[in-house]
DNA sequence: TTGTAGGCGTTATCAT
DNA sequence: ATGATAACGCCTACAA
């Protein structure tokens, strides 16, 4: 089916105008005459048109649009993302082509190849590993990249995201002095999200000659992964006092294993969680979080790429951002403190 | 900045032939001399060439691509939505334009008129309220409109839902006649959703002559309101022996704070969820849910717009979908049989 | 204030 | 198997 749509000439035949004066009157409405202003508005109203952007795209090859390509939307950590990016990219005239991989880097090379054959101006990408295709495409384009969340080892463009691993060595390090001894770790996924992670865990644990004790779910994330990780460590019969989770929903998951099994938190073990997600309030007590700056991270992303656009020029920018505490009653009074200060000197 | 990206022409003058000659490898690779592919694909791989799309849609006056609205990138409601929508459109070439209104009818007109504005061959809404002028906008377009998740009272074109209304009175009745007798609704927001569901749980109710129980958040739907909300009702000393949420986020808080609160679910309090989002899986017990098919409802949405597409002809078509019932802990095992029972019947 | 001419980069069509 | 030409619908630039 071939859509017969209306075009500009169609609404310039009934006003009695050439089309070029109808262009003018969506583009800039005040270079009409009023009395001409009036008879086209009348005509768009009683059709309901909608001028094509297509062949502006085509001759100025600008779209004004950003891509932005995030791993999954069953991940609400890029729904704050993706907010930021369309609210700033919006703020500046620009609009946001949304994509996803599912996590797959073949994916994402197809994905990048669309927005580009759809001309768009700059690409948000919020994995920091690519094909070897992908990435030599992105160069080529010449047009602004950002690699956002984690910073890649070899940044294509701009990249602003978190240093994971000095993050939680950070918090792991400030449980230790608060005093606990018995940490462990609980992963999803060998990503190198959380790889990075659990090195700078690892790293902080080793420093105090202290034992890791690191749980992975081969399974992707979900709230019940918390739960069975959890089981299995009291199978272990291992005296845990601190459970760092590499994300929210795995600690959510571990705090209503603990309400279940009559363990107190944060007396006898305290529980960490990763992104401060809203649904860290859910659980009781409300889930203590090293909050990741989210909407700082897309805005900071888009300012960048607009800011390469009007300058017309590349350059490599790598910026890592500040994490916070999302308070809570999973970590002791003594250990939020603890835990605040030591990220904010990250 | 305008980004000088190469074209054909480019391709075609390195390689020694005419555009026409590179867009038939893109296009066709067979219609090429397998010399002329072999020289071609070499200046491709070390260009990282990829060709424009926009002439293309602009001379076919047409983007296989579909443009699919969504309320919110926070409800997980919709990522099912989403990956069947764009994997139904995939398999039959056509590409996805995702964009979100916030819950706004006012941003859902500007969706809309972005996405008529570039293309898109068809559209999915996934909110049964519009603007007068969005309303006018597509039907004039003449384009294959799909709403979908609830069924407007006047459909503009193929409409694929579900009957909020029924499946709560189905539930609902069922539940009484299980033996419960004080059964609470907790809602938050008050959209269509939420009190077409209100609605057929009092029906219900009204027929036996019970008193109805309903406490709404004005608040969005957060995990914490169905902590709040359970608060609240005990503060009221009423003795609820059921509550019917109106999505998973409130049960599972109502799950959480029953926990806290030593309420045995299901013997004293029995607790249904509404969409069967997997966090349901979260909770101990684990909740049951009235799970909407939502892959389902995508499914048949893309391929109702791909047949009148194929066709080249508009028709009203409403159609409404089984809910089932996710099994768990959190309602007895006659009661699950029943409500699944009932669902079926719908 | 309004009109005219030409071009954006592809593909359909016809020609070689 | 490849080339030449025209057309898609808008906007820039210039003209009246």
């Amino acid at each position: 089916m071939t859509i017969k749509r209306p075009k500009l000439q169609d609404i310039a035949n009934i006003v009695g105008v050439t089309k070029m004066t109808v262009s003018r009157y969506f583009n800039d409405p005040q270079s009409v005459a009023p009395k001409t202003r009036e008879k086209i508005s009348k005509v768009i109203d009683e059709s309901g048109f909608i001028p094509n952007k297509v062949p502006a795209i085509m001759s100025k090859s600008s779209s004004r649009s950003i891509g932005l390509i995030i791993p999954s939307f069953s991940n609400l950590v890029f729904s704050d993302v993706i907010d930021a990016v369309e609210e700033t990219a919006e703020d500046n005239g620009y609009s946001i082509l949304l994509m996803h991989t599912g996590y797959d880097i073949k994916m994402e090379e197809a994905r990048v190849a669309s927005l580009v054959s759809y001309q768009v101006d700059g690409i948000i990408l919020s994995e920091p590993e690519h094909t070897p295709l992908t990435t030599k495409r992105l160069i080529k384009s010449e047009m602004p990249v950002a690699e956002i969340m984690s910073v890649p080892d070899n940044p294509i463009n701009i990249a602003i995201g978190i240093n994971h691993e000095e993050v939680t060595y950070a918090v792991t390090r400030s449980l230790i002095e608060c005093g606990r001894r018995n940490i462990a770790y609980f992963g999803v996924r060998l990503d190198r999200r959380t790889m990075d992670r659990q090195r700078g865990y690892k790293r902080a644990l080793d420093e105090f000659s202290l034992t890791s004790f690191t749980y992975n779910s081969a399974v992707h994330s979900t709230f019940s992964v918390g739960n069975e990780l959890l089981s299995q460590a009291l199978e272990d019969k291992q005296k845990l006092d601190a459970i760092i989770c590499t994300n929210d929903d795995v600690a959510v998951g571990v705090l209503i294993a603990c309400q279940h099994y009559g363990i107190k938190v944060p007396e006898d073990l305290a529980v960490i969680g990763y992104n401060g997600l809203s649904f860290c309030s859910a659980a009781i007590p409300k889930l203590c979080s090293i909050c990741t700056p989210r909407y700082e991270i897309g805005y900071r992303a888009v300012n960048a790429i607009i800011k390469e656009l009007k300058e017309n020029s590349l350059s490599k920018k790598v910026d890592f951002v500040q994490c916070s505490l999302t308070r809570g009653g999973s970590l002791t009074q003594e250990e939020q403190k603890a835990v605040s200060l030591a990220l904010s000197k990250i």
